[in-house]
Parts: C-alpha cells; sequence; structure tokens
DNA sequence: TATTGTTATACTCTATAACTATA
DNA sequence: TATAGTTATAGAGTATAACAATA
C-alpha cells in the first residue's frame, strides 16, 4: 500500500516549482532575498541584525551588507539599541512595507493566472496539500540550535 | 463551493517550500543553476549554447560564463558544432553525469527525512497533488516567444 | 544583415577572515 | 573573554553593451 511520495518523485516537482517562481521574477521586482528579510519584519516585527541573519540561516555580514542595500533603496532603517551599545534594529519603513506589500500582489497575480489554467480537480487537489506542503516545508525548519554557520 | 486556492494562499506556502530546498543545500554541492543546467543535458542530450540559454532563461552571456565554469570543473566540454563555425554543442562528461546524480541522489534522501515526518494523510495528500502541481509548473513553461532577452 | 558566441563591466548575493566597540 | 556589527576580500550568478566570427 502506498502511502505517500518519494523524495525521488517530489524533487522534480519542486524543483519545476522554484523554476516557474524564477521565471515570474520581474526586474523591477524585489530580490528574493530582499523579499524574505521584509517579509520577516513585517511578520515579526523590527529586530536585531544577528536575529535576522539566525532566522534567515545567513551570515551575520551576509545580513549586514543585505540590510545595508536595503537601507539604500529605503526599505528599511537602523536604529541603535538603546538597551545595548553593540547592536542595532531593523525596522521596515512604509516604503520597505509598500513594497513588499507590491511584490507579494503581483506574485499572487500571477499565481491567479496559472491557477485559472488548471482544472477543477487539479485546483482541488493542490488547495487539499496545502496544510500537508506547509507542515512539510515546516518539517525542515527547527533543525535545532546547530551552529551559527 | 471552494474550487480551489488563490494565488495569494498558495505564495506563501511555495516560498516555504524554496527555503526549504535552500537549507537543504550543502556546501559541497552543485549549485542550483548548475544542477539546472546539467538535469538538461541529461535529458535533452548535448545541445548548442543558445539552446541552453533560451531554455533556462539566461541570457547568452550568461550561459556562457555558467558553461564555462561547468567546464573548468569537468561536469560538461564544449564541442565546435561541425555544421555551424559559429556554433558550440556543449555535452555532459561522465564526471557531470555522476556529480548529477550524486546531488539528485542527496536530495531525494534528505526529501524523504522530511517525508518521514508526517502523518500519513498529509503524505496521501502531497501525493494526490503531485500531478496537479506538475501541471501548474508547466502553465508556467509555455510563455511563447516572447523576445529572447 | 542576422546569428553565435565571447569579452568587458557591473551589480546582487553570499561566504570567511579580520577587525572594532561594547558587554 | 564573548557578543554585535562592520570592513575587506572573494567567488557564483546574472545582466547589458560591445565585439568578433560565421552564415
Amino acid at each position: 500500500m502506498d502511502l505517500g511520495p518519494t523524495g525521488a518523485q517530489l524533487l522534480p516537482v519542486l524543483a519545476q516549482l522554484v523554476r516557474m517562481l524564477r521565471q515570474m521574477d520581474t526586474p523591477d521586482g524585489l530580490s528574493a532575498a530582499a523579499t524574505a528579510v521584509l517579509a520577516r519584519l513585517a511578520r515579526d516585527g523590527g529586530q536585531r541584525l544577528t536575529d535576522l541573519a539566525r532566522g534567515e540561516r545567513a551570515s551575520q555580514p551576509g545580513m549586514t551588507q543585505l540590510v545595508g542595500r536595503l537601507e539604500r533603496d529605503g526599505l528599511v532603517r537602523r536604529i541603535p539599541d538603546p538597551y545595548d551599545g553593540r547592536g542595532v534594529q531593523v525596522e521596515l519603513t512604509d516604503a520597505g512595507r509598500t513594497a513588499l506589500a507590491l511584490g507579494e500582489a503581483r506574485y499572487s497575480a500571477a499565481l491567479d493566472v496559472l491557477l485559472d489554467r488548471l482544472a477543477p480537480p487539479d485546483r482541488a487537489a493542490i488547495a487539499d496539500a496545502l496544510p500537508a506542503l506547509t507542515r512539510l516545508a515546516e518539517a525542515a525548519e527547527p533543525v535545532g540550535v546547530r551552529g551559527d554557520r
């Protein structure tokens, strides 16, 4: 009795989905890395650069540079941490919030177009699998405290 | 009656899956771009650099450079096209084929671990959605001949 | 003149190593 | 000494513009 797919069956599908998303990139849009950071700030609120780096599983210097680009573009701002002279707090600007909303709207609309082309049973199957796919992705998340790179 | 998910519902799930795959990257492995090119060569056989660029929706100079790195690493080789003095044919080497197989095996195994953590109904829901997800990703492919960047 | 590919240049994203400032 | 962050440097990946060689 077959209780589910194997990694070997799932992998090509995921690879194709990644390619699909990549093709939906538009030249004017936010990069994937920028979107991820802005989305995290919108979801969890302003936070220290170190926490951003850990959350995105990026190195601290890498996050310093990414935040630097976002700040240069006016999407986030750095605020000195009043309780810790070493730290900085990173928070969204209004422009950052707007850019994030625009980007998400654009991707959502593009996905809607694709979903519209599917037969209703396909749409239903995808809808039914969304919670499971979310749990699959989450299963990879709490890798625990496995070093900070 | 709900006939399917909206792009706004699907987007965060896809974003999470992309992050999952990114976390599965190992330092020693092939990059996503390299894997995509090797997989295409394995699937469709050797082809001209221009066709590779079009297939991957990359620019011609970008593909020149990517193929250059792959060639430097011994994973592909360039063969002058006997019928067209301007062209080069790119083909997989045995090392490229091996590297591709190893990478895919590693990703598949990592996915198997994650799938194992899911409840059987979740696995079943994902299995049921695989054909639909494949068609969703394919719906984005044949964008037609919309310029070559 | 159009196509194929390369070279030149630049930007994003990412990393490690070395450093400064604060705790 | 440990932590937060930056600077320096390097490499992958990607792009556009300009060019050479061939068709």
